[in-house]
DNA sequence: TGGAAAGGCTAATGCTCAGTAGCCTTGATA
DNA sequence: TATCAAGGCTACTGAGCATTAGCCTTTCCA
């Protein structure tokens, strides 16, 4: 079973409401902090009123981790897309990072409050989610340790590298707008040969 | 006049009760966040209760702007200093970045809270903090800028170059502990060099 | 030695919030 | 047309918060 289907079966349906609410809450998340968000104003985000909320959501932390473990099924998914079918180690970097770049433009929300409201959620769901990511960083620090094995890449600390290429990522989160004036194909595309230069690839 | 001064100036002088507030809070709001913390908290972090704390500090908000303001005063001295003297922009370009992780790294309470909680400031404080902030990533993209012209760098994109550079070293500020298996000194001294590999810088 | 300033404390104030209770309307179905 | 579920709403509950009021002890100088 892929990454792909796992993903799926894990994503209950929303119903049109519940995923307007969701996407509110994401943008509100975003833009003040979970703690700084009040039901009122995703309530009001939506049309209705905050307690209203409580026939579409069980809780607002609930709204948090689901936002948050749907972007991680979600940059899984992505990863695991690019680097599918793909031998060379250094195509496989270059395509990972540029998925890890892309995610990080077409999913800046979910990315932004990902990385920042960890500390917001309860001891349980922080474990759940923090392990999810973990797994993730260790696909990245796993290919470049692949490359330095085989000789083709010449790093000074696989760690540092791999630190390097991840919060590149989480800047992009950060700053990218979709109506700015550098397109998500350059940005993916520069991130890529950054990438490549960061691991000392030859050629 | 030079910043240096001019920073001093502006900071107060603070009792050594004072400082332990101030340390105290710090550390609660990179741990938790600044809506997250308490007075109570910051209060039994120093050994009194969190009303008596307004003995010492005229409010909670003014405890995040002044750790806020503080930083950033500090991290133009350091950028100055750094780059003070050194005429060819390749190694203006490298102490600039070497102090910008060092200061990463030395102050990385500071520089994660800075980062992390602007939204957490009032409108008045956040123009502030977010014009000095500014003038400071201006000095990063002027390095750029300068080397482009020269013909000693290449770039797809200063703006590009200038957010990777400065994202690192948030980067550092969110992951670097004292205690890990990564030197201050070689954090510094890789980033410095991923710095002119990522200009393009010739040599 | 007396009095004032510094700096603790508890109690109170006033506000905001997440979440619950319980009611009402609407629209589909039997 | 009677019923019932879905999904709004207002009013409420209970908790937590920053900050203020006002009191008490200690310390230090005149």
């Amino acid at each position: 079973m892929s990454g792909s289907d796992r993903a799926v079966l894990a994503r209950p349906q929303l119903t049109p409401r519940g995923r307007a609410i969701r996407d509110a809450a994401l943008k509100l998340f975003a833009e003040r902090g979970y703690e700084a968000t009040t039901t009122t104003e995703i309530g009001a985000a939506v049309g209705i009123r905050g307690p209203s909320l409580y026939k579409h959501v069980s809780s607002k932390q609930d709204l948090l981790v689901a936002i948050m473990l749907d972007a991680m099924d979600n940059l899984h998914d992505v990863h695991a897309l690019a680097v599918a079918g793909v031998d060379d180690v250094a195509d496989r970097l270059r395509r990972a990072v540029e998925a890890h770049v892309r995610f990080h433009t077409r999913h800046r929300l979910e990315a932004f409050v990902g990385n920042r409201e960890i500390r917001s959620l309860d001891e349980v769901n922080r474990a759940v989610v923090v392990a999810r990511r973990s797994s993730y960083e260790r696909l990245i620090r796993g290919l470049i340790e692949e490359g330095v094995a085989a000789s083709r890449f010449h790093v000074a600390s696989v760690k540092l590298a791999s630190y390097a290429l991840l919060d590149l990522g989480m800047g992009v989160a950060a700053w990218y707008r979709e109506d700015g004036d550098l397109s998500e194909d350059e940005i993916v595309y520069t991130y890529g040969r950054f990438a490549l230069t960061l691991v000392g690839a030859a050629g």
